[in-house]
DNA sequence: ACTACGATTCACT
DNA sequence: GTGAATCGTAGTT
C-alpha cells in the first residue's frame, strides 16, 4: 500500500490459471483512465474486493460451456490479456478479464471494489465502516454499479488490458485476506451454482454478498 | 424472423 | 419477497 512502489500488469499476468488470477486480483488496483467534464484527463483507481472465475467449457454457468463459440463469447478464446465486456438484462455491463492460454475460453468477473487515493488511511477507514446498511460512496458492490462508475461499456470489448486501453491494472504489494464463497446469479447451472468460484477481501464491507 | 432470457439493480410490499 | 426495466445474444422456426 505505499505510494512509491506500483507495477502495471503486463497482459501476460492474466494467461496463469484463471482460479489463480481471479485470486491474486483481490487487492489489486483496477484504473480507468477519463475525462472529466472540464475537459481534464484524470486516472480513478479502484482497489478490487470480489471476483469470480468462469472456467471454461466444462462450466455450465460460463458463456462458453460446452465450446459454446458465437461473436459474442468469441474473445473467451483469446490468450489471456484481454478485456470481455457485455451487457446484462439490456441495462448492465459485465467486466471480465480474458484469463488463461489460448483455446482456454475463461475470464475473471470483476464484482466489486472500492474507490481508493493511495492512503491507507481510507482503506482503514472503509473496514471500519462495516454497516452494510450504510451505503458507503466509494463502496461499488456489484458488477453492474462498478462498471457505471467507471464508464466501462462493450467499447472496451477486445481490448488489451493495458495503459493504452485507458484501463489497466496495478499491483502496489497490496495483499489482504481473501476467502471463498460460491457465485452470484446462476441458479440456472445446475451443481455448478455451489462452486466456490467467488473470491472475495475477507470481511471487506464493499463486497456485493458475503 | 421470432422468442426467451440473463454472471443485475432498484423500488415497492 | 416480488416485479419491472431494457436490449443484445443465442437458439429455434
Amino acid at each position: 500500500m505505499s505510494t512509491a512502489s506500483s507495477t502495471v500488469l503486463e497482459p501476460d499476468w492474466f494467461t496463469r490459471p484463471t482460479c489463480v488470477v481471479a485470486a491474486d486480483l483481490i487487492g489489486k488496483v483496477l484504473c480507468r483512465q477519463l475525462t472529466d467534464s472540464d475537459g481534464q484527463q484524470k486516472t480513478l483507481r479502484m482497489r478490487i474486493s470480489e471476483t469470480e472465475a468462469y472456467i471454461g467449457q466444462d462450466d455450465p454457468a460460463c458463456h462458453s460451456h460446452a465450446g459454446t463459440r458465437t461473436a459474442r463469447t468469441e474473445i473467451m478464446y483469446e490468450q489471456g490479456g484481454v478485456f470481455y465486456v457485455y451487457l446484462t438484462y439490456g441495462v448492465h455491463h459485465m467486466l471480465n478479464l480474458i484469463s488463461g492460454s489460448v483455446e482456454s475460453p475463461e475470464s475473471v468477473l470483476i464484482r466489486a471494489g472500492f474507490l481508493t487515493d493511495d492512503s491507507d488511511r481510507l482503506i482503514e477507514e472503509q473496514q471500519l465502516s462495516s454497516d452494510k446498511q450504510f451505503t458507503h460512496p466509494k463502496q461499488f458492490a456489484g458488477p453492474g454499479k462498478l462498471t457505471k462508475r467507471l464508464q466501462i461499456d462493450r467499447d472496451l470489448y477486445g481490448k488489451s488490458i493495458s495503459p493504452s486501453s485507458d484501463v489497466w491494472i496495478e499491483d502496489d504489494g497490496c495483499q489482504p485476506p481473501v476467502s471463498l464463497r460460491p457465485r452470484i446469479g446462476i441458479d440456472y447451472a445446475g451443481d455448478a451454482k455451489d462452486w466456490l468460484l467467488r473470491y472475495i477481501w475477507t470481511e471487506h464491507p464493499s463486497l456485493s454478498k458475503n
